[in-house]
DNA sequence: CCTTGACTGTTATGATATAACGTTAGATAG
DNA sequence: CTATCTAACGTTATATCATAACAGTCAAGG
């Protein structure tokens, strides 16, 4: 093995976890539906292995998991279901940490921004009305049509403030 | 050749371009010297790559160009450079394209944010006191303690908004 | 002179991501 | 119910991006 497995080990005190994953899956399911797209068993699960990891998980580690389980075994399979979930707004992708993270909050439609701790690789989804406000602001001042934005921040989370050296 | 090159070949109308690239090197020569830091020759011919390129550059691509110009044929030569460049504010690194640009404002200590055209592949460096603004206050609202950010958003430039099918 | 440390270049490898193709399984039309 | 069509799957193979580790160079300081 090479690396794989450690991003977001532990994370700070309060993680989405598995206490409302089963809620987040039902409104997959109903997104899914209302949008008439299938969420397959490869979709739902790797929707699933991302919600009981504490961070993000790259996109091996998540097919590590598949592989065994008996889902395919090669970078493909992993690729489309993330893919499948990030278009669908069941998941994001953290382009900073080439990981992928289940969304907090699927049912609303929202451009969201994420708090990542350097200490404990926690990530955090934010609301980000106010930063995509003035980011409008920004593209439009310039002429620019904006479709979509990567806000992700870099810091310390609450939890890991006190632990400093 | 595999398919480097390519990336952001015309840009839309005005980019920052080489009218004022020796300004910004000679910003360049001057922070280097208030920060202690040498602009070696790899260095500076790095940045001047940058500048001289319409859009972001991958590491690959400022490699071939460095190759042939007698400096070092294998990747540490460019990331190291394109490293050294983005750590003191002479460039940045546009994760969304795994490619760097060089800095349009090198003399401001600023968080930029960038609007990439899809169509023409163009970066632009847009001020981003506003949406930095925005993202400390949500950062505050969770208790998060912001170091840096990234802000990249996705969209049509001015020209090529007219230029749509 | 000789040490030291920053810089450069190399080899080798690791990590992330996609292209292309044959097969399977769900839906649809007859 | 079957024929047909297409989305989804899984595979092989390859592309693309990035870094670890080490050796040679060179200028500054003792
Ligand atoms: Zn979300
Ligand atoms: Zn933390
Ligand atoms: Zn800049
Ligand atoms: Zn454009």
């Amino acid at each position: 093995m090479t690396e794989h497995a450690g991003r977001g080990g532990f994370c700070c005190s309060s993680h989405s976890g598995t206490e409302n994953a089963q809620a987040i899956l039902d409104l997959a399911e109903a997104r899914a539906k209302d949008r008439n797209v299938r969420l397959t068993p490869v979709r739902r699960r790797t929707l699933e292995i991302l919600l009981q990891a504490h961070g993000a998980l790259g996109a091996y580690d998540v097919l590590e998991r598949l592989a065994v389980e008996g889902f395919g075994t090669q970078p493909p399979v992993a690729y489309r279901a993330l893919n499948f979930l990030v278009e669908n707004g069941m998941a994001h992708r953290i382009r900073r940490l080439n990981a992928f993270t289940a969304c907090a909050h699927p049912a609303e439609d929202h451009r969201a921004a994420f708090l990542i701790c350097e200490a404990c690789d926690s990530v955090t989804e934010a609301a980000a009305g106010g930063v995509n406000a003035a980011l409008n602001a920004a593209a439009d001042a310039v002429g620019f049509a904006l479709d979509r934005a990567t806000i992700e921040a870099v810091g310390l989370c609450r939890a890991c403030q006190g632990a400093q050296a």
